[in-house]
RNA sequence: GCCCCGCUAGCUCAACUGGUAGAGCAACUGACUCUUAAUCAGUAGGUUCGGGGUUCGAGUCCCUGGCGGGGCACCA
Protein backbone atom coordinates (compact mmCIF):
# COMPACT_ATOMS: atom_id res chain seq x y z
CA UNK A 1 0.00 0.00 0.00
CA UNK A 2 1.52 3.46 -1.15
CA UNK A 3 0.97 6.17 1.20
CA UNK A 4 0.61 8.36 -1.62
CA UNK A 5 -3.04 8.81 -2.41
CA UNK A 6 -2.21 9.85 -5.91
CA UNK A 7 -0.64 6.53 -6.42
CA UNK A 8 -3.62 4.61 -5.72
CA UNK A 9 -5.87 3.04 -8.52
CA UNK A 10 -9.44 4.54 -8.86
CA UNK A 11 -11.35 2.81 -6.27
CA UNK A 12 -8.79 3.08 -3.69
CA UNK A 13 -8.34 6.66 -3.52
CA UNK A 14 -12.17 7.37 -3.83
CA UNK A 15 -12.41 5.41 -0.61
CA UNK A 16 -9.50 7.53 1.11
CA UNK A 17 -11.24 10.21 0.17
CA UNK A 18 -14.60 9.13 1.83
CA UNK A 19 -12.47 8.11 4.63
CA UNK A 20 -11.31 11.61 5.00
CA UNK A 21 -14.89 13.55 4.60
CA UNK A 22 -15.85 11.38 7.58
CA UNK A 23 -13.58 12.59 10.00
CA UNK A 24 -14.02 15.69 8.62
CA UNK A 25 -17.41 15.20 10.06
CA UNK A 26 -16.20 14.19 13.41
CA UNK A 27 -17.63 10.52 12.30
CA UNK A 28 -14.87 7.82 13.63
CA UNK A 29 -14.37 5.50 10.99
CA UNK A 30 -13.22 2.82 12.87
CA UNK A 31 -15.70 2.77 15.96
CA UNK A 32 -14.74 0.49 19.11
CA UNK A 33 -17.91 -1.49 19.63
CA UNK A 34 -21.20 -1.85 19.21
CA UNK A 35 -24.43 -3.53 20.99
CA UNK A 36 -26.10 -5.49 18.77
CA UNK A 37 -29.47 -6.65 20.01
CA UNK A 38 -29.69 -10.05 18.01
CA UNK A 39 -27.78 -11.73 15.09
CA UNK A 40 -29.59 -11.73 12.12
CA UNK A 41 -31.35 -14.53 11.49
CA UNK A 42 -32.39 -14.25 14.40
CA UNK A 43 -33.93 -11.01 14.41
CA UNK A 44 -36.22 -12.60 11.60
CA UNK A 45 -37.07 -15.49 13.24
CA UNK A 46 -38.95 -13.34 16.23
CA UNK A 47 -40.56 -11.25 13.79
CA UNK A 48 -41.94 -14.21 11.91
CA UNK A 49 -42.84 -15.53 15.43
CA UNK A 50 -44.94 -12.43 16.08
CA UNK A 51 -46.57 -12.09 12.54
CA UNK A 52 -47.80 -15.51 13.12
CA UNK A 53 -49.39 -14.58 16.40
CA UNK A 54 -50.81 -11.43 14.96
CA UNK A 55 -49.03 -9.30 17.69
CA UNK A 56 -47.88 -6.83 15.04
CA UNK A 57 -48.74 -3.21 15.41
CA UNK A 58 -51.37 -1.90 13.04
CA UNK A 59 -48.26 -0.53 10.46
CA UNK A 60 -47.22 -3.98 10.75
CA UNK A 61 -43.76 -3.24 12.37
CA UNK A 62 -42.70 -5.87 14.80
CA UNK A 63 -40.03 -6.02 17.09
CA UNK A 64 -37.09 -3.40 17.79
CA UNK A 65 -33.51 -4.42 16.95
CA UNK A 66 -29.95 -3.38 16.64
CA UNK A 67 -28.25 -4.83 14.01
CA UNK A 68 -24.13 -4.93 13.04
CA UNK A 69 -23.12 -6.28 10.24
CA UNK A 70 -20.50 -5.36 6.56
CA UNK A 71 -22.89 -3.97 3.85
CA UNK A 72 -23.12 -6.22 1.58
CA UNK A 73 -25.43 -4.88 -1.14
CA UNK A 74 -26.90 -1.37 -1.96
CA UNK A 75 -29.78 -0.03 -4.12
CA UNK A 76 -30.18 3.71 -4.00
CA UNK A 77 -33.26 4.83 -4.54
CA UNK A 78 -32.91 8.49 -4.08
CA UNK A 79 -35.04 9.41 -1.57
CA UNK A 80 -35.23 5.59 0.25
CA UNK A 81 -32.75 2.83 -0.04
CA UNK A 82 -31.74 -0.40 0.59
CA UNK A 83 -29.36 -2.73 1.45
CA UNK A 84 -28.29 -6.00 2.91
CA UNK A 85 -26.20 -6.59 6.40
CA UNK A 86 -24.30 -10.13 6.83
CA UNK A 87 -23.58 -11.18 9.68
CA UNK A 88 -21.91 -14.24 11.42
CA UNK A 89 -25.32 -15.85 10.85
CA UNK A 90 -26.88 -14.62 8.13
CA UNK A 91 -28.05 -11.20 6.15
CA UNK A 92 -31.49 -9.11 6.91
CA UNK A 93 -31.82 -6.35 4.45
CA UNK A 94 -32.02 -3.00 5.65
CA UNK A 95 -34.60 0.16 4.56
CA UNK A 96 -33.57 3.27 4.81
CA UNK A 97 -35.72 6.62 4.44
CA UNK A 98 -35.21 10.50 4.03
CA UNK A 99 -37.94 11.27 6.01
CA UNK A 100 -37.33 8.60 8.72
CA UNK A 101 -33.16 9.61 9.27
CA UNK A 102 -33.66 13.28 8.19
CA UNK A 103 -31.86 14.92 6.03
CA UNK A 104 -28.28 15.19 7.49
CA UNK A 105 -27.87 11.15 8.52
CA UNK A 106 -29.42 10.38 5.13
CA UNK A 107 -27.21 12.03 3.10
CA UNK A 108 -24.31 10.51 5.20
CA UNK A 109 -25.20 7.38 3.21
CA UNK A 110 -23.58 8.30 0.49
CA UNK A 111 -19.99 7.99 2.26
CA UNK A 112 -20.42 4.41 2.85
CA UNK A 113 -19.69 1.66 0.50
CA UNK A 114 -20.04 -2.26 -0.56
CA UNK A 115 -17.68 -3.95 3.00
CA UNK A 116 -18.69 -1.42 5.12
CA UNK A 117 -19.75 -2.55 8.96
CA UNK A 118 -22.35 -0.82 9.86
CA UNK A 119 -24.74 -0.96 13.10
CA UNK A 120 -28.33 -0.02 12.90
CA UNK A 121 -31.37 -0.18 14.53
CA UNK A 122 -35.24 0.10 13.95
CA UNK A 123 -38.26 -1.67 13.93
CA UNK A 124 -38.51 -5.52 11.80
CA UNK A 125 -41.31 -5.18 8.82
CA UNK A 126 -41.85 -7.26 6.10
CA UNK A 127 -41.79 -5.38 2.87
CA UNK A 128 -44.56 -5.52 -0.49
CA UNK A 129 -42.18 -7.66 -2.13
CA UNK A 130 -41.99 -10.19 1.10
CA UNK A 131 -39.01 -9.75 2.70
CA UNK A 132 -38.30 -9.27 6.35
CA UNK A 133 -36.51 -6.01 6.21
CA UNK A 134 -35.44 -3.96 9.39
CA UNK A 135 -36.69 -0.57 8.75
CA UNK A 136 -34.06 1.70 9.78
CA UNK A 137 -34.29 4.42 13.14
CA UNK A 138 -30.77 4.78 12.94
CA UNK A 139 -27.24 3.94 12.09
CA UNK A 140 -23.70 3.96 12.65
CA UNK A 141 -20.93 3.16 11.23
CA UNK A 142 -18.40 0.76 12.79
CA UNK A 143 -15.97 0.16 10.43
CA UNK A 144 -14.51 1.46 7.21
CA UNK A 145 -14.00 -0.60 4.33
CA UNK A 146 -11.09 1.06 2.35
CA UNK A 147 -10.32 -1.74 -0.37
CA UNK A 148 -13.29 -3.03 -2.76
CA UNK A 149 -14.07 -6.61 -1.76
CA UNK A 150 -14.76 -8.79 -5.05
CA UNK A 151 -18.50 -9.03 -4.69
CA UNK A 152 -20.38 -10.75 -7.40
CA UNK A 153 -24.23 -10.25 -8.26
CA UNK A 154 -26.64 -12.00 -5.93
CA UNK A 155 -29.45 -13.31 -7.86
CA UNK A 156 -32.13 -15.72 -6.31
CA UNK A 157 -33.60 -17.82 -8.90
CA UNK A 158 -37.32 -17.11 -8.70
CA UNK A 159 -38.18 -21.09 -9.97
CA UNK A 160 -35.64 -22.68 -7.54
CA UNK A 161 -35.06 -20.18 -4.73
CA UNK A 162 -31.48 -20.96 -5.74
CA UNK A 163 -28.56 -18.63 -4.60
CA UNK A 164 -27.13 -17.29 -8.08
CA UNK A 165 -23.64 -15.59 -8.52
CA UNK A 166 -22.66 -13.71 -11.78
CA UNK A 167 -19.27 -12.82 -12.48
CA UNK A 168 -18.34 -13.65 -7.96
CA UNK A 169 -14.36 -14.22 -6.75
CA UNK A 170 -13.58 -16.97 -8.36
CA UNK A 171 -9.32 -16.48 -8.92
CA UNK A 172 -8.01 -20.15 -7.30
CA UNK A 173 -5.04 -18.38 -6.08
CA UNK A 174 -6.28 -15.11 -5.27
CA UNK A 175 -8.84 -16.80 -3.15
CA UNK A 176 -6.50 -18.85 -1.04
CA UNK A 177 -3.87 -16.29 -0.66
CA UNK A 178 -6.35 -13.65 0.17
CA UNK A 179 -8.82 -16.26 2.01
CA UNK A 180 -10.23 -13.40 4.55
CA UNK A 181 -11.78 -12.02 1.29
CA UNK A 182 -13.06 -15.48 -0.23
CA UNK A 183 -15.05 -15.63 3.15
CA UNK A 184 -16.03 -12.14 3.07
CA UNK A 185 -17.79 -12.78 0.08
CA UNK A 186 -18.34 -16.64 -0.37
CA UNK A 187 -20.99 -17.41 2.44
CA UNK A 188 -20.56 -21.40 1.00
CA UNK A 189 -16.90 -20.93 1.97
CA UNK A 190 -18.02 -19.84 4.96
CA UNK A 191 -19.96 -23.57 5.56
CA UNK A 192 -17.37 -25.94 5.10
CA UNK A 193 -15.47 -24.23 7.60
CA UNK A 194 -18.13 -24.57 9.97
CA UNK A 195 -18.98 -28.07 8.69
CA UNK A 196 -15.24 -28.88 9.77
CA UNK A 197 -15.46 -27.45 13.08
CA UNK A 198 -18.28 -29.34 13.73
CA UNK A 199 -16.80 -32.58 12.30
CA UNK A 200 -13.78 -32.36 14.56
CA UNK A 201 -15.65 -31.62 17.49
CA UNK A 202 -18.49 -34.60 16.85
CA UNK A 203 -14.98 -36.82 16.38
CA UNK A 204 -13.53 -35.26 19.59
CA UNK A 205 -17.16 -35.93 21.36
CA UNK A 206 -17.00 -39.63 19.73
CA UNK A 207 -13.78 -40.70 21.33
CA UNK A 208 -14.31 -38.70 24.80
CA UNK A 209 -17.98 -40.61 24.98
CA UNK A 210 -15.79 -44.38 24.34
CA UNK A 211 -13.43 -42.94 27.40
CA UNK A 212 -10.77 -42.20 25.74
CA UNK A 213 -7.94 -39.33 27.02
CA UNK A 214 -7.16 -36.09 24.83
CA UNK A 215 -3.46 -35.39 25.20
CA UNK A 216 -0.47 -33.45 23.38
CA UNK A 217 2.63 -34.68 22.46
CA UNK A 218 5.93 -32.85 20.81
CA UNK A 219 5.56 -30.96 17.94
CA UNK A 220 9.50 -30.50 17.53
CA UNK A 221 11.01 -33.67 18.59
CA UNK A 222 14.86 -34.75 18.45
CA UNK A 223 13.82 -37.77 16.04
CA UNK A 224 10.92 -37.77 13.74
CA UNK A 225 9.14 -41.49 13.51
CA UNK A 226 5.97 -43.00 12.66
CA UNK A 227 5.38 -42.41 9.20
CA UNK A 228 7.09 -42.63 6.15
CA UNK A 229 8.01 -39.24 5.34
CA UNK A 230 10.60 -36.67 5.07
CA UNK A 231 10.53 -34.05 8.31
CA UNK A 232 10.83 -30.90 7.88
CA UNK A 233 14.05 -29.95 9.84
CA UNK A 234 14.67 -26.95 12.43
CA UNK A 235 17.41 -26.05 14.87
CA UNK A 236 17.10 -24.96 18.50
CA UNK A 237 19.47 -22.28 19.08
CA UNK A 238 19.67 -22.82 23.16
CA UNK A 239 20.34 -26.43 23.20
CA UNK A 240 21.93 -26.48 19.60
CA UNK A 241 20.07 -29.08 18.56
CA UNK A 242 18.76 -29.99 14.99
CA UNK A 243 14.65 -30.75 15.63
CA UNK A 244 12.11 -32.02 13.40
CA UNK A 245 8.60 -31.45 12.92
CA UNK A 246 6.80 -34.28 13.76
CA UNK A 247 5.31 -36.13 10.55
CA UNK A 248 3.26 -38.05 12.62
CA UNK A 249 2.20 -38.95 16.63
CA UNK A 250 2.36 -42.49 16.84
CA UNK A 251 5.52 -43.23 18.57
CA UNK A 252 4.69 -40.56 21.99
CA UNK A 253 1.02 -41.62 21.84
CA UNK A 254 2.20 -45.48 22.63
CA UNK A 255 4.27 -44.41 24.96
CA UNK A 256 1.76 -43.10 26.64
CA UNK A 257 -0.39 -46.78 26.55
CA UNK A 258 3.27 -48.01 28.06
CA UNK A 259 2.81 -45.49 30.77
CA UNK A 260 -0.62 -46.72 31.67
CA UNK A 261 -2.86 -43.95 29.95
CA UNK A 262 -4.90 -46.89 28.09
CA UNK A 263 -6.81 -45.05 25.55
CA UNK A 264 -5.59 -41.89 24.39
CA UNK A 265 -5.95 -39.61 21.23
CA UNK A 266 -4.31 -36.62 20.13
CA UNK A 267 -5.76 -34.31 17.21
CA UNK A 268 -2.74 -32.58 15.72
CA UNK A 269 -1.29 -30.91 12.61
CA UNK A 270 1.73 -33.38 11.61
CA UNK A 271 4.35 -31.93 9.10
CA UNK A 272 5.67 -33.92 5.83
CA UNK A 273 8.05 -32.69 3.63
CA UNK A 274 6.69 -33.56 -0.08
CA UNK A 275 4.58 -32.35 -2.77
CA UNK A 276 1.62 -30.69 -3.15
CA UNK A 277 -1.54 -32.06 -5.14
CA UNK A 278 -5.53 -32.25 -3.79
CA UNK A 279 -4.68 -34.78 -1.23
CA UNK A 280 -1.65 -33.34 -0.11
CA UNK A 281 -0.92 -30.15 1.98
CA UNK A 282 2.51 -30.26 3.66
CA UNK A 283 0.69 -29.46 6.85
CA UNK A 284 -1.97 -31.38 7.99
CA UNK A 285 -4.45 -31.89 10.57
CA UNK A 286 -4.19 -35.96 11.53
CA UNK A 287 -6.57 -37.64 14.26
CA UNK A 288 -4.61 -40.30 16.38
CA UNK A 289 -5.94 -42.71 18.74
CA UNK A 290 -4.10 -45.92 20.50
CA UNK A 291 -6.77 -48.25 22.38
CA UNK A 292 -5.10 -50.42 24.81
CA UNK A 293 -6.30 -54.93 24.79
CA UNK A 294 -7.85 -54.35 21.10
CA UNK A 295 -6.44 -55.34 18.40
CA UNK A 296 -7.04 -54.28 14.32
CA UNK A 297 -10.27 -55.98 13.72
CA UNK A 298 -11.73 -54.19 16.27
CA UNK A 299 -10.36 -51.12 15.38
CA UNK A 300 -12.12 -51.15 11.74
CA UNK A 301 -15.33 -51.92 14.43
CA UNK A 302 -14.34 -48.72 15.97
CA UNK A 303 -13.39 -46.73 13.15
CA UNK A 304 -17.44 -48.12 11.57
CA UNK A 305 -19.04 -46.52 14.02
CA UNK A 306 -17.40 -43.13 14.44
CA UNK A 307 -17.79 -42.64 10.71
CA UNK A 308 -21.38 -43.40 11.35
CA UNK A 309 -22.01 -41.33 14.20
CA UNK A 310 -20.46 -38.13 12.77
CA UNK A 311 -22.30 -38.50 9.34
CA UNK A 312 -25.24 -39.02 12.03
CA UNK A 313 -24.80 -35.96 13.85
CA UNK A 314 -23.16 -33.35 11.53
CA UNK A 315 -24.79 -34.86 8.13
CA UNK A 316 -28.04 -35.88 9.36
CA UNK A 317 -27.99 -38.97 7.04
CA UNK A 318 -25.62 -41.70 6.08
CA UNK A 319 -24.64 -40.81 2.73
CA UNK A 320 -23.35 -37.89 0.79
CA UNK A 321 -22.55 -36.35 -2.71
CA UNK A 322 -19.07 -36.62 -3.18
CA UNK A 323 -19.08 -35.06 -7.03
CA UNK A 324 -21.64 -36.62 -8.97
CA UNK A 325 -21.14 -39.78 -6.80
CA UNK A 326 -23.16 -40.73 -3.54
CA UNK A 327 -21.07 -42.25 -1.20
CA UNK A 328 -22.97 -44.55 1.21
CA UNK A 329 -21.93 -44.92 4.63
CA UNK A 330 -24.69 -47.21 5.80
CA UNK A 331 -24.44 -50.58 7.02
CA UNK A 332 -20.65 -52.74 7.36
CA UNK A 333 -18.43 -51.16 5.06
CA UNK A 334 -16.31 -53.73 2.67
CA UNK A 335 -13.05 -55.46 3.29
CA UNK A 336 -10.80 -56.49 0.50
CA UNK A 337 -7.63 -58.69 0.96
CA UNK A 338 -4.78 -56.08 -0.38
CA UNK A 339 -2.76 -59.41 -1.47
CA UNK A 340 -5.83 -61.20 -2.98
CA UNK A 341 -8.04 -58.27 -4.58
CA UNK A 342 -4.08 -57.52 -6.45
CA UNK A 343 -3.63 -61.12 -6.92
CA UNK A 344 -7.50 -60.65 -8.65
CA UNK A 345 -6.74 -57.25 -10.58
CA UNK A 346 -3.91 -59.08 -11.80
CA UNK A 347 -5.06 -62.50 -12.65
CA UNK A 348 -1.79 -63.82 -10.65
CA UNK A 349 -1.20 -65.44 -7.17
CA UNK A 350 0.75 -62.14 -5.68
CA UNK A 351 2.07 -64.78 -3.26
CA UNK A 352 3.76 -66.55 -5.65
CA UNK A 353 5.33 -63.97 -7.95
CA UNK A 354 8.80 -62.78 -6.67
CA UNK A 355 10.35 -59.20 -7.30
CA UNK A 356 11.31 -59.73 -10.96
CA UNK A 357 7.62 -61.24 -12.12
CA UNK A 358 6.08 -57.90 -9.69
CA UNK A 359 8.72 -55.50 -11.79
CA UNK A 360 7.69 -56.67 -15.18
CA UNK A 361 3.90 -56.09 -14.64
CA UNK A 362 4.32 -52.82 -13.10
CA UNK A 363 6.21 -52.32 -16.55
CA UNK A 364 3.57 -53.79 -18.89
CA UNK A 365 1.60 -51.60 -16.98
CA UNK A 366 3.96 -48.33 -17.58
CA UNK A 367 4.38 -47.27 -13.54
CA UNK A 368 6.41 -44.89 -13.55
CA UNK A 369 10.04 -44.44 -11.62
CA UNK A 370 10.22 -48.49 -10.65
CA UNK A 371 13.88 -47.93 -9.70
CA UNK A 372 15.00 -49.45 -6.37
CA UNK A 373 11.41 -50.45 -5.71
CA UNK A 374 11.55 -53.97 -3.68
CA UNK A 375 8.71 -56.17 -3.37
CA UNK A 376 6.38 -53.97 -1.01
CA UNK A 377 6.88 -51.40 -3.02
CA UNK A 378 6.10 -52.90 -6.35
CA UNK A 379 3.12 -54.06 -4.32
CA UNK A 380 1.80 -50.96 -3.21
CA UNK A 381 2.71 -49.48 -6.74
CA UNK A 382 0.76 -51.93 -8.63
CA UNK A 383 -2.47 -51.66 -5.77
CA UNK A 384 -2.40 -47.88 -6.10
CA UNK A 385 -2.11 -48.35 -10.08
CA UNK A 386 -4.85 -51.22 -10.77
CA UNK A 387 -7.29 -51.36 -7.27
CA UNK A 388 -7.22 -48.02 -5.45
CA UNK A 389 -9.15 -45.68 -7.74
CA UNK A 390 -11.99 -48.36 -8.12
CA UNK A 391 -12.36 -47.51 -4.13
CA UNK A 392 -14.85 -44.87 -4.07
CA UNK A 393 -17.18 -46.31 -1.63
CA UNK A 394 -16.11 -47.24 1.87
CA UNK A 395 -13.90 -49.74 1.90
CA UNK A 396 -11.37 -51.85 4.64
CA UNK A 397 -8.15 -52.54 2.53
CA UNK A 398 -6.53 -55.18 4.88
CA UNK A 399 -3.37 -57.31 5.72
CA UNK A 400 -0.63 -55.36 3.87
CA UNK A 401 3.41 -56.34 3.58
CA UNK A 402 5.71 -56.86 6.55
CA UNK A 403 8.18 -54.17 4.55
CA UNK A 404 5.59 -51.46 4.20
CA UNK A 405 4.26 -51.51 7.42
CA UNK A 406 7.28 -51.31 10.39
CA UNK A 407 5.25 -50.28 12.78
CA UNK A 408 2.62 -53.05 12.48
CA UNK A 409 2.42 -56.73 14.64
CA UNK A 410 3.02 -59.35 12.01
CA UNK A 411 -0.15 -61.40 10.98
CA UNK A 412 -1.30 -64.32 13.00
CA UNK A 413 -1.95 -66.22 10.55
CA UNK A 414 0.97 -65.14 7.72
CA UNK A 415 4.57 -64.05 8.82
CA UNK A 416 4.45 -62.11 5.48
CA UNK A 417 2.09 -59.74 6.10
CA UNK A 418 0.86 -57.58 9.30
CA UNK A 419 -2.45 -56.59 10.95
CA UNK A 420 -3.27 -53.48 9.25
CA UNK A 421 -6.05 -52.00 7.86
CA UNK A 422 -6.30 -48.63 5.70
CA UNK A 423 -10.09 -47.29 5.09
CA UNK A 424 -10.74 -45.62 1.70
CA UNK A 425 -13.51 -43.42 0.85
CA UNK A 426 -13.99 -41.69 -2.79
CA UNK A 427 -10.94 -43.28 -3.99
CA UNK A 428 -8.38 -41.46 -1.04
CA UNK A 429 -6.86 -43.92 2.08
CA UNK A 430 -8.35 -41.68 4.65
CA UNK A 431 -7.95 -44.03 7.61
CA UNK A 432 -5.06 -46.37 8.49
CA UNK A 433 -4.82 -48.95 11.63
CA UNK A 434 -3.37 -51.80 13.21
CA UNK A 435 -2.82 -54.01 15.68
CA UNK A 436 0.65 -52.23 17.35
CA UNK A 437 3.64 -54.44 17.23
CA UNK A 438 4.40 -54.36 20.81
CA UNK A 439 7.56 -57.07 20.94
CA UNK A 440 10.46 -54.80 21.29
CA UNK A 441 12.83 -57.55 19.45
CA UNK A 442 10.60 -57.50 16.67
CA UNK A 443 10.50 -53.93 16.53
CA UNK A 444 14.03 -53.14 16.60
CA UNK A 445 14.55 -55.56 14.16
CA UNK A 446 11.74 -53.92 11.75
CA UNK A 447 13.65 -50.81 12.48
CA UNK A 448 16.83 -52.55 11.29
CA UNK A 449 15.31 -53.19 7.90
CA UNK A 450 14.19 -49.64 7.79
CA UNK A 451 18.43 -48.94 8.11
CA UNK A 452 19.01 -51.04 5.47
CA UNK A 453 16.78 -49.25 3.06
CA UNK A 454 17.37 -46.18 4.17
CA UNK A 455 21.49 -47.01 3.41
CA UNK A 456 20.07 -48.22 0.17
CA UNK A 457 18.84 -44.34 -0.43
CA UNK A 458 15.47 -44.39 1.03
CA UNK A 459 15.23 -41.23 2.44
CA UNK A 460 12.01 -41.95 4.02
CA UNK A 461 12.88 -45.11 5.82
CA UNK A 462 12.60 -45.06 9.99
CA UNK A 463 15.45 -44.34 11.98
CA UNK A 464 15.95 -46.86 14.83
CA UNK A 465 14.28 -44.85 17.71
CA UNK A 466 16.04 -46.83 20.46
CA UNK A 467 14.31 -44.65 23.14
CA UNK A 468 10.54 -46.13 21.39
CA UNK A 469 12.33 -49.41 21.93
CA UNK A 470 13.18 -49.04 25.76
CA UNK A 471 9.51 -48.09 26.23
CA UNK A 472 8.46 -51.27 24.59
CA UNK A 473 10.74 -53.02 26.79
CA UNK A 474 8.98 -51.96 29.89
CA UNK A 475 5.81 -53.74 28.27
CA UNK A 476 3.00 -52.37 25.90
CA UNK A 477 -0.03 -53.99 26.13
CA UNK A 478 -1.78 -55.29 23.39
CA UNK A 479 -2.89 -52.69 21.66
CA UNK A 480 -4.82 -51.21 18.39
CA UNK A 481 -4.58 -47.78 16.49
CA UNK A 482 -5.86 -45.91 13.76
CA UNK A 483 -4.93 -42.72 12.01
CA UNK A 484 -7.26 -40.50 10.59
CA UNK A 485 -6.56 -37.78 7.70
CA UNK A 486 -9.22 -35.23 9.28
CA UNK A 487 -8.79 -32.96 6.30
CA UNK A 488 -9.26 -35.52 3.65
CA UNK A 489 -12.70 -36.94 5.39
CA UNK A 490 -13.94 -33.47 5.33
CA UNK A 491 -13.44 -33.25 1.58
CA UNK A 492 -15.68 -36.16 1.61
CA UNK A 493 -18.26 -34.86 3.85
CA UNK A 494 -18.36 -30.88 2.20
CA UNK A 495 -18.27 -32.31 -1.00
CA UNK A 496 -14.84 -30.77 -2.37
CA UNK A 497 -12.21 -31.65 -4.59
CA UNK A 498 -8.97 -30.11 -3.81
CA UNK A 499 -7.43 -30.53 0.21
CA UNK A 500 -6.70 -27.02 -0.25
CA UNK A 501 -10.28 -26.37 0.10
CA UNK A 502 -11.11 -27.39 3.34
CA UNK A 503 -7.93 -26.17 5.05
CA UNK A 504 -8.15 -22.22 5.65
CA UNK A 505 -4.82 -21.12 4.75
CA UNK A 506 -3.25 -23.90 2.00
CA UNK A 507 0.52 -23.57 1.74
CA UNK A 508 1.39 -21.50 -1.07
CA UNK A 509 4.44 -19.77 -2.47
CA UNK A 510 5.47 -16.79 -1.13
CA UNK A 511 4.44 -13.53 -3.30
CA UNK A 512 7.63 -11.98 -3.87
C1' G B 1 11.59 -32.01 -9.60
C1' C B 2 8.84 -33.06 -14.61
C1' C B 3 4.59 -32.20 -18.27
C1' C B 4 0.30 -29.32 -19.86
C1' C B 5 -2.64 -24.88 -19.22
C1' G B 6 -3.24 -19.95 -17.34
C1' C B 7 -1.90 -14.66 -15.70
C1' U B 8 -5.47 -8.31 -19.65
C1' A B 9 -9.28 -2.33 -15.38
C1' G B 10 -11.01 -3.33 -8.22
C1' C B 11 -13.83 -8.28 -9.86
C1' U B 12 -15.56 -11.63 -14.03
C1' C B 13 -14.09 -12.03 -18.91
C1' A B 14 -13.28 -10.45 -24.57
C1' A B 15 -9.57 -8.89 -28.33
C1' C B 16 -9.60 -13.52 -36.03
C1' U B 17 -3.94 -15.24 -39.13
C1' G B 18 0.87 -9.49 -35.20
C1' G B 19 -2.17 -3.54 -36.81
C1' U B 20 -5.02 2.49 -32.07
C1' A B 21 -6.66 -2.80 -25.64
C1' G B 22 -12.96 -3.65 -25.06
C1' A B 23 -17.58 -5.28 -22.26
C1' G B 24 -20.52 -6.42 -17.79
C1' C B 25 -20.32 -5.57 -12.65
C1' A B 26 -17.94 -2.33 -8.99
C1' A B 27 -16.51 3.18 -8.84
C1' C B 28 -17.81 8.46 -9.96
C1' U B 29 -21.85 12.44 -11.52
C1' G B 30 -27.12 12.95 -12.04
C1' A B 31 -32.63 11.01 -11.74
C1' C B 32 -35.83 7.95 -8.76
C1' U B 33 -39.52 7.09 -1.13
C1' C B 34 -41.14 -0.90 -1.04
C1' U B 35 -36.04 -2.33 -4.08
C1' U B 36 -33.57 -7.03 -4.43
C1' A B 37 -28.56 -9.32 -10.58
C1' A B 38 -33.13 -2.58 -8.95
C1' U B 39 -33.71 0.72 -13.25
C1' C B 40 -32.30 5.00 -16.51
C1' A B 41 -28.57 8.79 -18.50
C1' G B 42 -23.54 10.17 -18.50
C1' U B 43 -18.04 10.01 -16.79
C1' A B 44 -13.59 8.02 -15.47
C1' G B 45 -10.53 3.81 -14.83
C1' G B 46 -4.79 -0.22 -18.06
C1' U B 47 3.25 -1.20 -16.32
C1' U B 48 -1.91 -6.75 -20.78
C1' C B 49 2.74 -10.90 -14.35
C1' G B 50 8.46 -9.14 -14.64
C1' G B 51 12.89 -8.89 -17.93
C1' G B 52 14.99 -9.47 -22.78
C1' G B 53 14.43 -10.33 -28.16
C1' U B 54 12.21 -10.47 -33.36
C1' U B 55 9.35 -6.72 -36.13
C1' C B 56 7.75 -0.54 -39.23
C1' G B 57 4.45 -2.33 -35.29
C1' A B 58 3.81 -7.37 -29.83
C1' G B 59 -1.68 -8.64 -25.15
C1' U B 60 -0.67 -11.88 -29.49
C1' C B 61 5.58 -14.64 -31.91
C1' C B 62 10.62 -16.26 -29.52
C1' C B 63 13.90 -16.61 -25.00
C1' U B 64 14.06 -16.13 -19.74
C1' G B 65 12.22 -15.50 -14.79
C1' G B 66 7.79 -15.30 -11.24
C1' C B 67 3.12 -17.10 -9.37
C1' G B 68 -1.17 -20.25 -9.82
C1' G B 69 -4.34 -24.46 -11.64
C1' G B 70 -4.49 -29.59 -13.39
C1' G B 71 -1.63 -34.02 -13.90
C1' C B 72 2.83 -36.99 -12.77
C1' A B 73 6.67 -38.06 -9.32
C1' C B 74 7.00 -38.02 -3.99
C1' C B 75 3.28 -39.29 -0.29
C1' A B 76 3.05 -45.69 7.12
Amino acid sequence: MGHDVEELSQVLRVRQEKLKALREKGVEPFEYSFDPTKRSTEAISVFEASESTGSLSDKGYGNVERIGGRVVSWRDMGKSLFAHLEDGQGRVQVYFRKDVLGDEEYEALDLLDLGDWIGTEGNMFRTRSGEVTIRAQSWKLLTKSLRPLPFGKVETDAQTGQRVVHSGFADQEMRYRQRYADLAVNPEVREVFRLRSRVITSLRGFLDSQGFLEVETPVLQPLYGGAAAKPFVTEHNALSQTMYLRVADELYLKRLIVGGLDRVYEISKDFRNEGLSRYHNPEFTMLEWYQAFTDYDSQMQLVEEMVQHVLDEVVGGRSVMLGETEINFNGSFDKLGLIDSLSEALGADVHTMDQKALRSKAEELQIPDLEGAGTGKLIDKLFGELVEPSLVQPTFVVDHPKELSPLAKEHRSDPRLTERFELYIGGAEVFNGFSELNDPIDQRSRFETQMSLRAAGDEEAHEIDEDYIRALEYGMPPTGGVGMGVDRFVMVLANQQSIRDVILFPILRSEE
